[in-house]
DNA sequence: CGTTGTACTAACTAATCGTTCAATTAACAG
DNA sequence: CTGTTAATTGAACGATTAGTTAGTACAACG
């Protein structure tokens, strides 16, 4: 991890913007480059190429995730309260990155093509075991059905606010919002909802 | 609608596998020519140009797919009874067509690119609706909690094994499970799971 | 047999895009 | 100021790729 500087920070932050928008075939270097407003080849002084940009710029965004929803949940015994918790951080962490979830599925889609990027498959994957960790502690207190995939419980909560926001223009569709953005209190109604709706889904 | 020929149907049938797999942008004309053991040129003669083609590719797709999970649901009387229905037909639909979530993401994550083909997105989302309707007879015959949004509560339906399959590499890190495909019964187990997910967190 | 239309192909064109490189400017130490 | 290194650029190269064109094979039909 090299040591950032501004026009570095600018290029990963034009990549992230475009790659999460467009993905990565379909975003060019000179499009980065004007988005961050220096030459095109100025990415290939401070990157080996493009492969490499898009790498670095997952790195970055790892660093800053994986602690984000799931330190969230650390110092919350309550399963119950951990799992309202963990939607509302998750609502809340998207909101202040809207393109988040995007970048993540495309990842996770072109998991087996040349460009991908294994850890963030990993660290997605990896921050799903303390949410189960959490289930399993409710249900050995005795408030969390025993019938229950602590693993697959863990899926089925993070895969509600991942959906909602990938799937925006069928949500749309369904909702009826318009063709923009979701507005910011739809989004967090519905994380409430997601929480209420595994807390239910678990409790005995 | 253009009447199907054998040749056509083996384009249509090569573009729909490396779509889904690689996305618009990398999957090249003579990659599916390739595939579909055709010259290159020749699917300019069944299509305008490779825009065409993926929007012909997706439409064949629509036609198939609206009805076969929504048909499933649409004789059941007991609310309860259709969510779990509609969880099962879900998994079968997608085993026998493993691309077919891939191929829906992306398309919903390319929405607003320029190769984007608004049908599906609103089929996705009218897809939801039985699904909604569902939820409000069971609320009004007092199977279902009231205080639940029937839409949003749709949403948690689906996602759940839609992010599941699209997930992959973060479930299989999750689960233990391998590099390959899941395997269809762990897809069947979490497909019971879902419903009665949703099911335990509708009922009063 | 000649004509006509359909299915199909090899070879080419034009444009795009990742990447390189020589040259220019900015930063700054002595 | 001067020399040295780091930061930045314009212009070009080479590879890839969507799309075109001109033509061939062949069946149907008169």
């Amino acid at each position: 991890m090299p040591d950032p500087t501004p026009t570095r920070d600018q290029i990963l932050d034009a990549s992230e913007a475009l790659f999460a928008r467009q993905g990565f075939r379909s975003t060019t270097i000179k499009e980065i480059a004007s988005e961050a407003g220096v030459n095109s080849a100025l990415l290939y002084y401070y990157f080996e190429d493009k492969e490499t940009l898009y790498k670095a710029m997952l790195s970055r965004l790892i660093e800053g995730l994986v602690s984000s929803i799931a330190d969230r949940i650390q110092g919350v015994t309550d399963p119950e309260e951990g799992i309202r918790q963990f939607a509302a951080a998750q609502a809340e962490t998207i909101l202040a990155r809207p393109l988040l979830p995007r970048l993540i599925l495309r990842e996770l889609l072109d998991h087996d093509a040349r460009h991908a990027h294994e850890p963030l498959s990993i660290a997605v994957g990896r921050g799903l075991v303390p949410l189960a960790h959490l289930i399993e502690a409710g249900q050995r207190a005795g408030n969390f059905r025993r019938d229950v995939n602590p693993h697959f419980a863990a899926i089925s909560i993070v895969s509600q606010l991942m959906y909602f926001f990938v799937a925006r223009p069928a949500v749309a569709v369904l909702l009826d919002t318009g063709s923009g953005p979701i507005p910011p209190d739809t989004v967090r109604a519905f994380a409430r909802h997601a929480g209420d709706f595994a807390v239910k889904a678990l409790s005995i």
